[in-house]
This record gives structure tokens, C-alpha cells and sequence, in this order.
DNA sequence: TGCAAATGTGAGGATTCCTCATATTAATTG
DNA sequence: CAATTAATATGAGGAATCCTCACATTTGCA
């Protein structure tokens, strides 16, 4: 919960939508590649530019292996977001993990907003997957289940430090409050860095405002 | 401020992206036609599953006269974007225009968030548009131009409701209440209906609180 | 070693956006 | 109203790109 994020977010668990699970260390490698280069084209030019041929050519392997691991283009940006989004739950669990008040609760996470917004201008590649997550409708899945997994995290500890609080208010209040803090790095990462910075700041007032009014 | 948009938003002013401008009553009939079929097979299966080829035979004419009109397929659902925000402009700007306290300003704003809703979930050719919004830049600029429309009208009634309030404050604030209100719509649409409403209550609740505050 | 399973290859099929050379219709002018 | 210019219409096909598939190569194992 205090570093940025490394360029290729370390394999996670169950990768989503792969054609196959690569059993040999050389398709492990293959898939670890894959996945690498595909995140350095979409920093340069954004996904929306980035070729399958491309990816292939820079991996050093065909485009009929390329297909053997990811079924479409989609799944390789899915595959990306899945682990962003695993690290940044990492991160959002660990540093709620130890809250058991208001003040804490209050401190934690106006420190989990910055280190989000840090991280949206670090990474090229997690705005540019942002940027798209409304457009494929697999993108918009992953990201509602990700605002709902964080915001059951916020909701444990909300309920922690109040726990007269009404839960499935807090449930829907937490799920609310992630899914906005998105949209506010959309926003933020879109105006320039003063304005964006400001914006980042009204967020979190607001969601202050909120965990302490509930 | 109080009806149902129509299915195709009339006739706005400077139309977006358009090729030439059509002066023959013809082919002012003809963009309009583009744009209604074009809303209709949004609304059926998605802007994403929208030919160019389809929209040419539905409007009975050939694909050559469609990129008469419409440079790019883009260029049709952008300027059916921004049809849809200036209904809305219009709307948020009605409804605001005679706010004078702060009982007025509140009341307004809950009805324009319900209204704002129900349109969504009217819509289907608004949240498709919405929903791509992230996917172009240049939907993503007519989006945040818009937000920032409203978000000047919402400043404006804010300032008069507070004239002590730093204005600065209020325009980014209500900037950000803007986009933040389009984020929670697609939210909202995107779960069960019962949940739905509930978030948008709890963004409701939210904003009148920010509003109070400042 | 030899065989089966896993993996690799890239030409080209399929889809879709969009262009352009040409044809038709409308407006204008002498 | 004939002739000329301007506006509009057409659709075959160029270009870009995703992805498949029939066949080749490599690996693991008995």
C-alpha cells in the first residue's frame, strides 16, 4: 500500500480468458512475454493502435501463437485490467485491514485516493485500459465487480468503526463511493494536472463527508 | 425539465463533425433520416453493432451518400451525443434558472437527478452512447465539455444561493458533482433496477450534502 | 528411440470502414 | 428553355485488421 505499481503487474491468480492454460515453462514464458510487450504498445500508442501483429512481431512469435493463449485482442487487455485491478485491491485491503476508527478510516483512505491518482498518472497503460473499460462490455464487468469487491473491503471497515451503521447501507454507500473514485481519476487524469488535482481533493471531501455522516 | 426526451433528439444547432454542410431541402432530409435509423439500430443492438452498410440500406440510400454527410461512423453518434446534452443542458439550465435559496436549490437538483435517471434507463440509444463514451476522444471531449456546461449553471445557482461561497470552489465542486452524476447513471443502469435507485439515492444524499455544505 | 501431445507458423478468409471515379439531379444563367 | 455549373448520388472495390486453419515443429515420456 506505498509503491507504485511495477510497468507488468506480477502474474495473479486465475488469468481471465485464456485460450489455454500453458502447461510448459516455454508457454509460460510465452504468455509473460505476450502480455509485456502488449503493455509497452499500449503505453506508446494507446490499445486502441495496438496491432496483434504488433504484439506478435515484438514478442517474437507468430500471430497463430498468439492466438494459441489469448483468444482475442480483448483478452489481452482484459488479462492487463485483471491484474491492475488485483494489485490495487491488494493495496486498498491492506491499508483498511488495521482500521478501527473514524480518524484511521479518515486517514486511510484520503492516503488511498492520492496513491490511486499517483498511479493513474504513472501508468499509461492502466489510463489508457480505463480510458476503454466502458466500451467492451467484458471490460465493464471486470471493473463492476472490482468497485464491488473494494467496496465491501470500505464497507468492513466502515462497519468496523460504527458498527450501529446500517450495513446494507454501508454496502451500497462503499460500492457507490469506489465506483465515483474511478470516475474521478477519469476526469482528473483528462483536465490538466492543477485542475485535476483539485478535483482529486473535492472527491475526497466529499467522501469523507460521507464515511463520517454515516 | 420535465418530459422524456424524444427518440431522436430534434434538430440542435451546429451539428458535430458533419461533412458538408446539406442545403437542399433533400438532403436535409437525408441527415435527418441517418440519424434516425442510426438511433434505431443503436437502440437494437448496440452502436458497436451498427453498420455503416445497415444504416445506408435502412435509409434507403448508398453508402457513398452516407460519407456525404458523416465523415466517419463517429461522427453520427457524436452528433447524436450532442443532441442528447444539449436536451439536457437545457433542462438542468431550466430548472436551475429560478433557484434562489437553498430549499429551492436542493429540491431542484433531486428532481433533476430522478429525472436525469429515468432518462437513462428510457434510452437506450442515450446509454449506448454513454456507455462508448470513454472508448473515443472525441466523445470523451464532447463529454467533459458538457460537464463543464452544466457544471458552470450549477455554479451559478449555487453562488446565488451563497453568495458568501468562494466561487472558485463552486465551479469545481459542481464540475465534479456533473461527472460524477453521469458516472453513478451508469452505474445505476448497469445493476438490477432495485439497486439502481438505490445508488442513485445514495448520490442524491451525497450532493445535497456537499451542496449544504459549501 | 519413437510416438503422442503440445506448441508453432503464416498465408489468407472474413469483416468492415471508407474512397473515388462516374452518373444523376438541381440550380443558375444567358 | 438550353446550356452550364453546382450539388448530390452511387456502389464496386481498396485498405486495414482481426482471426482461422491446415500443416510443421518441438517437447515429454514410455
Amino acid at each position: 500500500m506505498n509503491e507504485i505499481a511495477p510497468i507488468v503487474p506480477e502474474s495473479g491468480d486465475k488469468e481471465a480468458a485464456m485460450r489455454k492454460e500453458p502447461t510448459q515453462r516455454r508457454s509460460k514464458e510465452r504468455v509473460e512475454r505476450i502480455l509485456s510487450c502488449a503493455s509497452t504498445l499500449i503505453a506508446d500508442n494507446g490499445s486502441d493502435a495496438m496491432r496483434m501483429s504488433d504484439v506478435a512481431e515484438k514478442a517474437g512469435i507468430s500471430i497463430g501463437s498468439l492466438y494459441q493463449y489469448f483468444p482475442d485482442k480483448g483478452s489481452i487487455i482484459r488479462t492487463l485490467a485483471d491484474r491492475y485491478n488485483a494489485l490495487g485491491r491488494e493495496c486498498i485491503a491492506d491499508t483498511l485491514k488495521n482500521v478501527h476508527d473514524m480518524n484511521g478510516l479518515q486517514a486511510s483512505f484520503a492516503e488511498l485516493i492520492d496513491i490511486y491518482y499517483a498511479l493513474f498518472l504513472a501508468e499509461p497503460v492502466m489510463r489508457d485500459i480505463w480510458s476503454g473499460t466502458q466500451a467492451d462490455k467484458a471490460l465493464r464487468d471486470i471493473d463492476l465487480l472490482d468497485s464491488r469487491l473494494n467496496g465491501a473491503v470500505l464497507a468492513d471497515a466502515r462497519a468496523r468503526v460504527n458498527p450501529a451503521a446500517d450495513r446494507a447501507f454501508l454496502e451500497n454507500s462503499s460500492f457507490l463511493i469506489m465506483h465515483l473514485g474511478q470516475a474521478t481519476m477519469h476526469l482528473a487524469i483528462s483536465v490538466d494536472p492543477t485542475e485535476g488535482a483539485a478535483l482529486v481533493d473535492g472527491f475526497k471531501r466529499m467522501v469523507l463527508r460521507e464515511m463520517l455522516a454515516a
